[in-house]
DNA sequence: TGGTTTCGTCTACATTTGTCAACTTAATCT
DNA sequence: AGATTAAGTTGACAAATGTAGACGAAACCA
């Protein structure tokens, strides 16, 4: 069930962004685009999707004379899995205050808050009194 | 306002863990507890708490022939500005989806989800009818 | 057809991250 | 006091990340 190393760095975060959201995945576009936000050159840029490439989040296709790439993990996917693996690495008793804060600092449309409602409400009824910490040691992680 | 670079490795927050949940944050205890979990060397181990030190995450005490450290940064709000800083790089449009990804598959108490339902139920009056992407380039990010 | 622009490929280099082993020094035990 | 431990201190090194310039070939314009 593992996807196994989607583990982007943030430049490379950035050009993914770019390559997932643009209508024409050719490299002079990506480039242009990518420079909108960021201040690299373009080799910088193409370093990047050479590595991508390399590792896989990217095919090329060679069209005319430059290439057009292809991401082979969707964006949402790789959302997800990213979000999911920094939880991860905090502190289960934690989890939900985190959470709190991201929904509380993130634009929500009604329909994102109404589906997380639903998905709440189902929770509700099975949920836990507490959760406990899962840090090693000897479970000095007692606030609350 | 910005809080500059909290900015942590996984290697970095497996220290960090142990040293805000333990009750002994001395360097034997921490090197051991962190043992518990990761298959690293001593030496490794250290060098990775002065490496904390010298970004001023940590701060050391000597204690007769050992060190003591204390985080300058509560583990709360550096998972907060972590969670803030990974979202900060996903399309605005599609950050809803990843926040109902993350309730599904994180374990909640009672109390998280009722939290959670007030911060929802006072959104909702004002939540926009839809977030627009907020990729840059033609705005083809527009799937839904 | 030769010059100019546009791409792609290759090479390079400083930093950060991930991992350690060796050496030194202070504490302890006998 | 001498031997043994348990810390800390240094130095190293490979891989990943962040940035980019140089060079070559194809495409395009005059």
């Amino acid at each position: 069930m593992a996807v196994e190393a989607t583990a982007m760095s943030p430049s490379e975060w950035e050009v993914m962004r770019v390559v997932w959201s643009t209508r024409d995945p050719a490299t002079p576009n990506i480039v242009k685009t990518v420079q909108q936000k960021r201040d690299w050159s373009e080799s910088t840029i193409k370093t990047w999707l050479g590595r991508l490439v390399k590792k896989g989040l990217l095919t090329t296709k060679r069209v005319s004379h430059s290439y057009v790439y292809t991401p082979t993990i969707a964006e949402v996917p790789a959302m997800k899995q990213t979000a999911g693996e920094l939880f991860d690495h905090l502190c289960a008793m934690k989890k939900g205050t985190v959470i709190a804060d991201l929904v509380t600092n993130t634009e929500l449309s009604r329909r994102d808050i109404e589906q997380l409602q639903q998905i709440l409400a189902a929770k509700l009824p099975t949920a836990p009194e507490s959760i406990p910490c899962n840090c090693m040691g000897e479970g000095a992680c007692a606030h609350d």
